[in-house]
DNA sequence: GAACTAAACTAAACTGTTTCGTTTAGTAGT
DNA sequence: ACTACTAAACGAAACAGTTTAGTTTAGTTC
């Protein structure tokens, strides 16, 4: 008698924000209609108004939750920090490549992500937060801890390398301009390492590309 | 008029326009509402479906005519290519951040060409192709003709140096995100410019920043 | 006479609410 | 353990009120 309170099951949390994911990402924020979550999740419209009051709280839940999704990037997925710093280097490049060609819905994550950052600055931060900021803490501190690479200024060298890579997936793959700025990812890959490693040491992985 | 045939005034055309530019650039496509647009132009909205048919055609020739502008991005506020090579290319990426910095509508563009690329790719490789590819061919030629810069792949090495500062810019200030992973822009430009130059060439520039 | 304004209008779509009947799960009496 | 009771979550669907893109109409300006 005292407490037959259940509570909303997070199992239905879960299916509503799955719903949710498809059309949120597809048409973004304003462009998204509840009819179609509804329908896509498969649960009533009564029940998702019962587990979240309105649109944006809806929103703002599912893009935080992907923002915390640490595996969605692969971040995980990281080469051993033991492995020659030419090799960790391609290998944790290869990986952000492979996983953004893999997986179409990163792109699509992406788009939102900036496309609604001046409306949701605080979803952008999250993702900065959980994601940009672990990358470049990581590399940085490989870069410090390999004293043998010389570079002056191992953040700014984090930087450059990640934001080379992330340029050239936003030019290829968010806004569909491979063809405009051609660009071979291994030959990418290949000069960027020489820049951040200076010639010397990359040298010899250059005919073995993993 | 001087001429009896009248068309579709091109004065209007702009008016409408630049009435348009507000209201979608703050709201995205979807969230733009064309009421607004015609409260912010100041015409009727008759007038704006005798100049452009639908909502998606008023759109895609705003932002069609934004990637055209090539002042915008100030793209023409190039420094002269006499220039040794680092304060050519510190004055050149200072002429990106400031412009950033200045002009936050740049901003905004930026996030409505991304956001919007899934839906309007055209939209998208209309920008790469008219800022983004001259931008990244201005700078590979400025580099191959200065055989002095030891660079053994200046198309990378051009890549690398926009990459890294387009990066700075959207986690700095269309991500919001400065506070999170904080970086001076004096020590990210000095640090990128011996990366890309070799640590040899630039250190002249260290103490001179302009 | 053509482009324009203002405003009413249409038809549809939208978010969010409500109603009502069903299901689910925890509780208590026997 | 079996059943009955209870309360809340749920689905389906209608509903309300607002807002939307786009049209039309009637009058104005050049």
């Amino acid at each position: 008698m005292k407490s037959g309170e259940r509570e909303l099951s997070p199992e239905k949390t879960a299916t509503i924000l799955n719903g949710a994911m498809q059309e949120f990402l597809e048409h973004g924020y304003a462009g998204a209609r509840i009819d179609k979550i509804v329908a896509a999740a498969g649960v009533s419209k009564a029940t998702v108004y019962r587990h979240f009051p309105d649109k944006e709280t809806l929103f703002t839940a599912l893009i935080q939750r992907m923002a915390n999704k640490k595996e969605l990037f692969r971040l995980q997925n990281i080469p051993s920090l033991e492995e020659d710093p030419a090799t960790f280097l391609k290998r944790y490049a290869l990986g952000m490549l492979d996983n953004v060609e893999s997986d179409p819905q990163i792109l699509t994550f992406l788009r939102i992500i900036i496309g609604e950052s001046a409306r949701f600055p605080e979803l952008a931060r999250a993702f900065v937060r959980n994601i940009e900021k672990p990358s470049l803490d990581l590399l940085t501190q490989y870069l410090i801890k390999h004293p043998q690479i010389e570079v002056a200024d191992p953040e700014v060298a984090a930087r450059a390398f990640i934001g080379t890579i992330i340029h050239f997936v936003i030019l290829r793959n968010v806004l569909q301009s491979g063809d405009i700025v051609p660009m071979d990812r291994d030959r990418l890959l290949n000069s960027l390492l020489k820049l951040v490693l200076g010639k010397s040491q990359s040298e010899e992985l250059l005919s073995s590309p993993n």
